[in-house]
DNA sequence: AAATTGTCCAAAACCGGTTTCGGCAACTCA
DNA sequence: TGAGTTGCCGAAACCGGTTTTGGACAATTT
């Protein structure tokens, strides 16, 4: 059915050998017997597999993505761009994507060994790197090369790309002193993932810069979902000390923090300012549209896919890290201060009195309608 | 560096013939002979390598999966779901699934075709079909097993999983009819991908069962985006003859729809209603929550993965199709009509001359503010 | 004219597995 | 005791490529 270098020897009456060497362009094959092998391949639809190709020079000419199962109820919105990224750079070399997902950290650290040890890739891209991850450390022991999205602990031997996340977040913090705010918040991410500790450092880089002992800062970890930025700034909102400054590791939090100045009829921009990261399509169709920092997925796995090709094909090729920025998105979400913390909880706290008294009204309302 | 058969069959003094029929299992070898060499491939880390096994079966143990990346600038949202599904129902077969990502239709023909001529998958999974797939033609004549996530002309020769959007979107119809709406709107989507004509379709039917010729149906194509979706319903919230009811072939347009009812200050449930289809998380976010259908991306995932993996091993197997039902989720953007279209037309009017003069009474304060 | 060189290709070895084949030793049975 | 089984395993063939080796022949040099 399928037709092999033996089919096409036979067929031109040559060695399988001579055929091998035609394609593969080696100067001893004269250019009449190189042009009608190549031409026959053509006619003939042959192509080599990369099975039996793989066998010999001992790769399998695919790259491994493997992604936790667990953390995506909600896919992780960078996924298709940054597939496309790795899929795209690494097609030119005949390489392609092989992806798959783990359960769990143990699941996760099994199938980088299985896979490089039965040769289904040849290296490796590891998203969400941890501070001590452990897929590092066996794919070290196997001497499987690897790229990092993102960053870790003795970043030397290893070649990674990331965003320069400190740098934003140093930044989304100046910016926001410099719009008056002086009580921050900072809803932070993953708490065991790498990101979430440089998003961290920037705000209290950005604070500690301009350190003037009357900042104040809170810290809340693992807020990943707009659920979860919603509750946290409700509650914050609530308090007696509230933030009016809000810098979230993440847009889903950003969005739900928007979503709770709905609930309390406050205005984002205005009453309370908010900036996310990562840039995902929602946050320009927010009410206002969300200040943020947006992250070039597709040039992300480009960038990856790039560096795991070097350390694939140039033997004792360096490794390479490199750090980029983000743009800065700014849009309606924050601005100059309005309130000091103080006067913002005044403010929220009349709002609710008006909210629920309106609310009871209502419930009046319907109440006699219903008699 | 890595260790073959013949290392182990060294090790343990054997042949190596016979450290693979051990490891494989076959009758012929002593259950202590068995024994001993699993026992030492487990102790030195042996496993086959799947690109030296491919060549013996002809199978690569990978499946593919080519998305288009144009159509992604925001990531379909059901893709890491439905990759997850793929991944886990063929990891029990030792199988992983191959990603890659073509930028035109043409270059979509021509990944799958020299994906599978190079053995470097064994079939594929084949998402938003169209009418008339050129990926379907081209894997025919090379005789590759393929599954259809959706439903194209002839199904019969294929395997294939789908939700029934037909009967969803007729009851999706049947459920506003009986809220009393009789002016409806209907935001198909992609226009060419065979979902868009069943969703359609359902909607017709839903109308048409129903039928004392009252009811009005305006159909519009590519209405793929928040952006577009809020601008479509715009334009047709300001016509003079507007519908009371939006049914939306996707959850993004909804969203539009129903940030347009915010523009113009209407409230989706009360004033008019919108469902939607998909159930991306955002839905449940939105104010009201989105009616919709949720899909279950995982299982749409799993059970082309089955499908596939049947074709591929069991020689002759029989291809079948599967339809499966989504789960409506009765949120609040839906609701009895409160206004027929020409009432509709006159609140929207009077709402818009209201809003109008806000507006220039604030551009009148801002100004004499400046002044 | 003989020796040397260069060109081109067939043959064979090899990669790491799987599977078939055949043979030895031990056992069964008449 | 001898013929026929059976259990077990080594040897070898095979899968579809790549790469090395070696040889035939022509062209060039001496």
């Amino acid at each position: 059915m399928k037709i092999t270098i033996q089919d096409l020897a036979n067929h031109l009456g040559i060695s399988k050998g001579t055929v091998s060497r035609a394609l593969r362009g080696y100067a001893d094959v004269s250019a009449s017997t190189a042009k009608r092998v190549q031409q026959a391949a053509k006619e003939l639809g042959y192509q080599p597999s990369a099975v039996a190709q793989g066998i010999k020079t001992g790769l399998a000419r695919s790259v491994g993505l493997i992604l936790l199962s667990e953390s995506s109820a909600a896919s992780p919105p960078f996924l298709m761009q940054f597939i496309n990224g790795i899929s795209t750079s690494i097609a030119k070399q005949g390489y392609t994507l092989t992806v798959a997902t783990a359960q769990s950290d143990a699941e996760m650290v099994e199938l980088h060994r299985d896979l490089f040890v039965q040769r289904k890739v040849d290296g490796f891209i590891l998203p969400r790197t941890t501070q001590n991850d452990l897929r590092i450390q066996i794919l070290d022991q196997l001497k499987a090369p690897l790229v990092l999205y993102g960053q870790t602990e003795n970043l030397t031997q290893y070649s990674w790309f990331d965003i320069n996340q400190v740098e934003c977040f140093r930044r989304a913090t100046a910016r926001l002193l410099a719009f008056g705010h002086r009580h921050f918040a900072f809803l932070g991410g993953d708490a065991p993932l790498f990101y979430n500790s440089l998003r961290k450092k920037g705000v209290e880089l950005g604070i500690q810069e301009f350190d003037q002992g009357e900042v104040q800062l809170q810290i809340f970890e693992n807020i990943t979902t707009v659920a979860d930025g919603l509750e946290c700034a409700l509650r914050l909102l609530k308090s007696t000390q509230p933030p009016t400054a809000f810098l979230c590791a993440l847009d889903l939090s950003a969005l739900g923090v928007i979503r709770a100045t709905k609930q309390l009829e406050l205005i984002p921009g205005e009453h309370i300012s908010v900036i996310g990261y990562e840039g995902i399509p929602e946050g320009e169709f927010s009410e206002p549209g969300l200040t943020t920092f947006e992250v070039d997925q597709y040039e992300a796995g480009s960038q990856c896919g790039v560096k795991l090709m070097q350390l694939i094909h140039e033997k004792g090729a360096k490794v390479s890290g490199t750090l980029t920025m983000a743009v800065l998105l700014e849009r309606g979400s924050d601005g100059p201060v309005r309130f000091n913390s103080g006067e913002l909880a005044t403010f929220v706290r009349n709002r609710r009195r008006l909210l629920s008294s309106q609310d009871t009204l209502q419930q009046m309302t319907e109440k006699s309608l219903r008699n």
